[in-house]
RNA sequence: GCGCCCGUAGCUCAGCGGAUAGAGCAAUUGACUACGGAUCAAUAGGCCGGGGGUUCAAAUCCCUCCGGGCGCACCA
């Protein structure tokens, strides 16, 4: 007895009372939701229907409640039905119905919690996307642990899912970056306008060892720039690629603003936009009417001097992403960005698109961090950075994916980086890991003391830390696909901090092997099948964060 | 001025229409001759920023004010 099927239990019965009642009312499986109760003495369940269909039916909500649990209570595997409050309905399974489930987990093992929620979607994620200006920082390096873990969440859910870097190799941004590079080579002070940081000198040291001849033999000033420009981004980019590998975030593409440019794709796709009507000229430029689709102020596409406007690569880009067939497109930007979304939806509505489903830009707030108490500015120009190896050396790759990862990106987060190079665990990720470790270290002595999984009682799991447990780990395919809906991967983290909780207090009153002399029992052995799932829900949810589920710690 | 996000326990943060508002850390107390004490049990700590409104029910939705962060170029 899964939540699913109890919920397709009360669906029946309240359709029943509705027929009996001569009501019109229709309700769906979506009104009969379950809740899992904050207190365990309201049972295992509850349901508010009662409450929801008191007003339509002009009745009194707990008299409703009671009509409804006299029906439910007849249902298979439903221990008892009680009434409380105004009229929730709290549903209390007995042991066997809620305790077949362990089976259940241990044999799906890797696929329990799967979902179908985007199945055969094809959706492409779009994250960090940092300029190769530089080593990734701090901010990009939230978007790497949290789209990451999105698109794990989504393939879950049986999304086809791409994850994808936009790789800003165009701009104004690299002349920069290439100034300040030939600046430094030639002893001269940085531009105002260019990069700080040690990673510089490195970069130029580099560059100048990898030239196959010698810089000072290249004619003009501007082909050493463009040298420094080439083989500067390339090695920076290597540099990003080789940080993100090591933090577990691989990408499928690596799609480079240059194409956009080189291959036409440009004008293609503002050429689609003039024939469908958006485009305009004024002062010697080129419009894109974005205030039709709901902008603020129309976007200038081409410039009077003829260069292309910024967000002519946008235009192409989307375009580019549709044409390659992605249902779904996803870009995460940081709260700096929030401007874009605006124009971008405009943008897509003026396509012919669906604003918010063919394209969806999630904003992120940024990253604090905190050394000695005091907020860190961060500047990549004034080489204030701090970057993504610096949380890694700090804290290790698991528990910096899973600080980033585990709370809303609504929030700002304060990241202390003294707590956190103090490498103690208050960190939860040890509590949820050592949960995992635990259930390893129970399997590995009940073999060694003979407790196998021949035999299995689901109704000997009578305890209440069992049923606690037993209640929690129903949740989590709930869980996965509430967090892929809402594109909220801190609630999986959130969720096995719960699990691990829930472990823990279990393995404090269940032993798993006997004591001493005692003889195993089918108890021991089911409680094995027990342990093992919360093993399995635990590895599955850390899994869906990229963050090990070790045996040993 | 306009826009986006946030204001919940000492700290970092969950909860976002339901029943006594939660977790981790920090504080106090207790449990190791019991499957790893990296654990567990207990205590203490909240006008859920202020004020209106909607609802049977508001931390949650709406309005407004206050406070904080970030944006509002023919820059990228």
């Amino acid at each position: 007895m899964n939540p699913a099927d109890l919920s397709a239990s009360l669906l029946a019965v309240v359709s029943g009372i509705l027929a009996r009642r001569g009501s019109t009312e229709k309700i769906t499986i979506n009104d009969v939701a379950l809740e899992r109760p904050r207190s365990r003495e309201h049972g295992d369940w509850a349901s508010n229907i009662a409450m929801k269909l008191a007003k339509p039916l002009g009745a009194n909500p707990r008299e409703l409640a009671d009509e409804i649990a006299v029906d439910l209570a007849t249902v298979d595997g439903v221990a008892r039905v009680d009434v409380a409050g105004p009229g929730f309905i709290n549903i209390t399974l007995d042991a066997a119905a809620a305790g077949a489930l362990a089976k259940v987990i241990v044999e799906q093992d890797a696929d329990y919690g799967r979902g179908d929620l985007y199945a055969g979607v094809t959706m492409d994620l779009e994250f960090v996307s940092a300029n190769p200006t530089g080593p990734l920082h701090i901010g990009g390096v939230r978007w790497a642990a949290v789209g990451d873990s999105l698109a794990r969440i989504f393939q879950f859910e049986g999304g086809i899912v791409t994850r994808e870097y936009y790789f800003n190799d165009h701009g104004a941004q690299i002349d920069r970056f290439a100034r300040t590079l030939l600046a430094n080579w030639a002893g001269e002070p940085t531009p105002e306008d260019g990069y700080g940081g040690d990673y510089i000198e490195d970069i130029v040291a580099r560059v100048v060892e990898a030239y196959p001849g010698e810089l000072e033999d290249i004619p003009t000033r501007e082909e050493i720039q463009e040298v420094f420009r080439a083989v500067g981004v390339e090695f920076m980019f290597g540099d990003i690629k080789k940080s993100l590998q090591d933090f577990g975030v691989n990408f499928d593409v690596f799609f480079h603003e240059n194409d956009v440019h080189e291959s036409g794709a440009v004008e293609h796709a503002i050429d689609r936009l003039r024939e469908l009507g958006a485009i305009y000229e004024k002062d010697g430029a080129v419009w894109f009417r974005s205030t039709d689709y709901g902008d603020d102020k129309d976007r200038v596409v081409i410039k009077s001097d003829g260069e292309y406007g910024y967000m002519s690569g946008d235009l192409a880009y989307y375009l580019n992403k549709r044409e390659r067939g992605f249902e779904r497109n996803l870009i995460m930007l940081g709260a700096d960005h929030h401007g874009y979304v605006k124009r971008l939806m405009a943008m897509t509505a003026a396509f012919g698109d669906k604003p918010y489903y063919n394209l969806e830009i999630l904003i992120g707030q940024l990253v604090n961090l905190l050394s000695n108490g005091v907020a860190q500015r961060m500047s990549k120009r004034a080489g204030t950075v701090v970057v993504l190896e610096d949380l890694v050396d700090a804290v290790g790759v698991d528990a910096g994916r899973y600080a980033l990862v585990r709370s809303s990106i609504d929030s700002q987060i304060d990241i202390d980086l003294d707590l956190w190079s103090r490498k103690t665990s208050d960190n939860p990720v040890f509590y949820v890991q050592y949960a995992h470790a635990r259930t390893r270290a129970v399997a590995r002595n009940a073999e060694a003391s003979g407790v196998d999984r021949a035999a299995f009682d689901a109704s000997l799991l009578t305890h209440e830390s069992e049923s606690s447990l037993l209640g929690i780990l129903a949740e989590f395919p709930r869980v996965v696909r509430q967090a892929a809906e809402l594109r909220e991967p801190h609630r999986i983290a959130r969720y096995a901090e719960e699990l691990a909780g829930a472990y823990h207090r279990w393995y404090d009153n269940c032993r798993v092997t006997p004591l001493g002399e005692e003889p195993i029992t089918d108890l021991h052995r089911t409680r094995l099948w027990l342990n093992d799932a919360a093993g399995v829900v635990l590895r599955n949810a850390l899994g869906l964060l990229g963050v090990s589920a070790p045996d040993r710690m």
